[in-house]
DNA sequence: GAGTATTTGATATTTTTTTCACAACAATTT
DNA sequence: AAATTGTTGTGAAAAAAATATCAAATACTC
């Protein structure tokens, strides 16, 4: 199986396409989509043969094709859903975002402990704790958000895995332990500012950066 | 200049020995390091030595000297304080949470564009953004976290990085160039929930992971 | 329609990151 | 005090990732 990395750049080259797409571009070269990425156009072609994507020679690709083969892959042929617990602080931010939608993604419904945020009645629910397994199960949602606070992460990721969810992206603070077949990203936002901080402190004595 | 994954990894480990240390442990091996932070003992020895950190053969390391010097290299030695722009739904989330100010992170002051959301009074409070640059000066930050809507966020990095800030976490989802001597930490989290779908997505066809 | 210029795709090379392996050493036992 | 045990620290090896190279292909020019 591919490196998560390979995928986070299909991501960017999907965006990137979609930009050049707006642009008025038809076709467009390894060496196009690389700088619009950020990448070198040796990766790009590494990371298109790696999903047996192909363009013509000297002919570049097609954007539109691009567009179509990189959606499959990452599963945007269809709307995504996925559900989230914890609907407090980051939990409602990610509520009201409306870019999900636009690419393809639905936050379907929300779960909480907390009586005073259940309200059955939006169009986002926000339903109590318990009936997850069940939501869950008859919605067959496979992806799930988790923003509870860091001592109860680890009794809901557990829930969550024994529910059939099999993707987590974990905002509390704590390194998950995954199960078999379960895949967790975790965002640590403490981490992210601890690196920023780290690497502008290091470049304040050094002058240098990387 | 190490590199950001060991930087990454030194946060973990901080972590880990904070957990370690409120369960009465006072000397550590690597391999339990290792253990609670998910990853090899020679990784660890390896990071440590990278730094400078030395332990005693056979007798680990003590918790305390531990924690201590990572801290001095992460810059948690002194309170970092850090503003925000854009005070919409995520730059709330960021402003109500408490966690970051027990790691030693201060948001210090928020700054929007809309005077709607303009409030002096507050223990954090939220300025109109022409004062941004002033502030920032005056008050020597170097780290700023960008929560705009991503038609703006491009402009604003610009006026973070001409006001002198060297670190910028950006939440929109948007490639930002960094200039010279100043380093973005992007976090996308359509790509992250892209990411897990597709991991999702593949382990059902192949039954497999990684 | 031949010739040329340019780009892909595959392979080779380089660089980076991780893991291994073990000498050096220090605590503990005998 | 000698032997033993167990852990570090580091240089060497391996693995993984990124980049460079270049023949083959093909779009374009004249
Ligand atoms: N808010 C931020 O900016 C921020 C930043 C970094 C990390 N985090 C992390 O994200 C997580 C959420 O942060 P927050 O600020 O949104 O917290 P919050 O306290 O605002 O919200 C947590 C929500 O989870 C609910 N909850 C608690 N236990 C639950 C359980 N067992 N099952 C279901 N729901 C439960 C609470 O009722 C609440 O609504 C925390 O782990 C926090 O450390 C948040
Ligand atoms: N909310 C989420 O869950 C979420 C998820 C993924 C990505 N994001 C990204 O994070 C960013 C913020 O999202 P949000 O949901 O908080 O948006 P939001 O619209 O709720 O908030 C944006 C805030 O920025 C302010 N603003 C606009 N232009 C500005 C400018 N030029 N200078 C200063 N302030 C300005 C607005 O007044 C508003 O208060 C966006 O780029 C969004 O794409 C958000």
């Amino acid at each position: 199986m591919v490196n998560k990395k390979c995928i986070i750049r299909l991501s960017r080259y999907k965006s990137a396409l979609q930009r050049l797409k707006a642009l008025g571009f038809v076709k467009v070269f390894s060496g196009n989509l690389a700088d619009a990425a950020g990448v070198t156009s040796s990766q790009v072609r590494k990371d298109f043969s790696l999903f047996g994507i192909t363009g013509n020679r000297r002919g570049g690709y097609s954007v539109d094709e691009l567009i179509a083969k990189i959606l499959e892959i990452l599963g945007k042929n269809e709307l995504q859903r996925v559900v989230l617990v914890g609907a407090g602080n980051i939990g409602t931010a990610l509520m009201r975002y409306k870019g999900f939608e636009s690419g393809g993604i639905k936050i379907v419904a929300a779960f909480d402990i907390d009586p005073e945020k259940i309200n059955r009645r939006s169009e986002l629910p926000v339903l109590p704790l318990e009936e997850f397994a069940d939501f869950v199960k008859q919605n067959s949602v496979r992806v799930g958000i988790l923003a509870v606070p860091d001592i109860a992460a680890h009794h809901v990721s557990e829930l969550m895995i024994r529910s059939g969810i099999m993707g987590i992206l974990n905002f509390a603070p704590i390194q998950l332990r995954g199960a078999d077949k379960v895949i967790i990203n975790n965002i640590n936002l403490e981490v992210e500012l601890e690196n920023l901080i780290y690497f502008v402190n290091a470049m304040q004595k050094t002058g240098q950066i990387e």
